[in-house]
DNA sequence: ATTATTCCATACAGTGGTGTACTGTATGGA
DNA sequence: TCCATACAGTACACCACTGTATGGAATAAT
């Protein structure tokens, strides 16, 4: 059985994930999809069930995937703590990731399930950002603080729309980053 | 003449705030607007062309109060720099005004009109933190950099999730505040 | 080659929202 | 008193989009 699927689940999902990195979740049209997809919702609605459905998915993909992805290459590329952080720092806001991960932020602040999936995530990362600067921060409230203050870095960075008198928005957060470190 | 307006245009201002700071722009709907204020969509269209001379007006509104009414508050209320400062870090992320400011920063990403305006918008304010941030810091690297932070702390704390082990967040905040002052 | 299964197209009904044209009403001023 | 102004109501045409039902095409296994 199993006939290779032409328009693949997964392919309405990827192409949903750049809908709402795009125009948030209000973006995510089934129609317009299968425009772009050159396809008709005839597909559509044989791989989901409706709409929600395929928000769900959504989110799921992005919990699961995104969400210890951006971890995982840390510590693959990172030697010590400090180095990570460095990289925390200037690799993974201009990431590819980040605008779906700002829709999802701001999806969050009106839908208490998405607040939920993005509790647990930022949980998770705030954890890690706590063991790395623990291992040189010899006090647990400046770790804290150092924490908060590059996870907000990280974020914020993208919806920064502020120009800088006398350096790119790269050295800025190069500069942010070192303050970080001392 | 001047009949005593019942529905003057602010008040449809008013509750398209309300709306876009709740869900977007796309969650300022006129009928939905008539509605909650108990009136029909007639009188909408005696003060705006349309939706989108309504959404123009939201901007303009933000963009005209909102952005140096916080400066002022802080130039009011505050001492010297590093008071200031840490008003901004504590006072500010809470305000009432955020969701709105958050709704624009994300209407932003997809829409270059308004990205243009919060860009205006958060020059000014970037350039407040940098004076205030040079009163103590000789290097200009240094204030850029704690600048950028603070700004940063700021925006990311209202989408941030997550929760703190043995601290609230507005401790660590305070906490985050006082890194950026030593 | 046949057939079951998987996938997609088409047509249709329904909904929620916009904008417009026109009519109705309250109020203050000449 | 009469009228202009400033609103508000009503009705309609018109999208954009959802979801459903059903038929047909493509493919893999036999």
């Amino acid at each position: 059985m199993a006939a290779t699927a032409r328009t693949p689940r997964d392919t309405w999902i990827e192409e949903g994930l750049r809908a709402l990195a795009a125009g948030g979740p209000d973006a995510v049209r089934v129609d317009v999809l299968a425009k772009t997809l050159g396809v008709t919702r005839g597909s559509f609605y044989w791989h989901f069930k409706n709409r929600e459905a395929l928000l769900e998915a959504l989110l799921d993909t992005w919990e699961q995937k995104g969400a210890d992805q951006i971890i995982a290459r840390i510590e693959a590329e990172g030697t010590d703590a400090r180095d990570k952080i460095r990289l925390l720092g200037t690799v993974v806001p201009p990431s590819p990731l980040m605008p779906v991960e700002l829709a999802i932020r701001d999806w969050a602040r009106r839908d208490l399930t998405v607040a939920e999936r993005l509790r647990r995530v930022d949980n998770r990362r705030m954890g890690y950002l706590r063991t790395l600067f623990s291992s040189f921060c010899p006090d647990p409230d400046d770790a804290e603080a150092r924490s908060m203050l590059l996870f907000s870095l990280a974020i914020a960075n993208q919806s920064l729309a502020a120009v800088h008198s006398t350096h790119s928005r790269a050295e800025v957060l190069a500069l942010a980053t070192q303050h970080l470190l001392t």
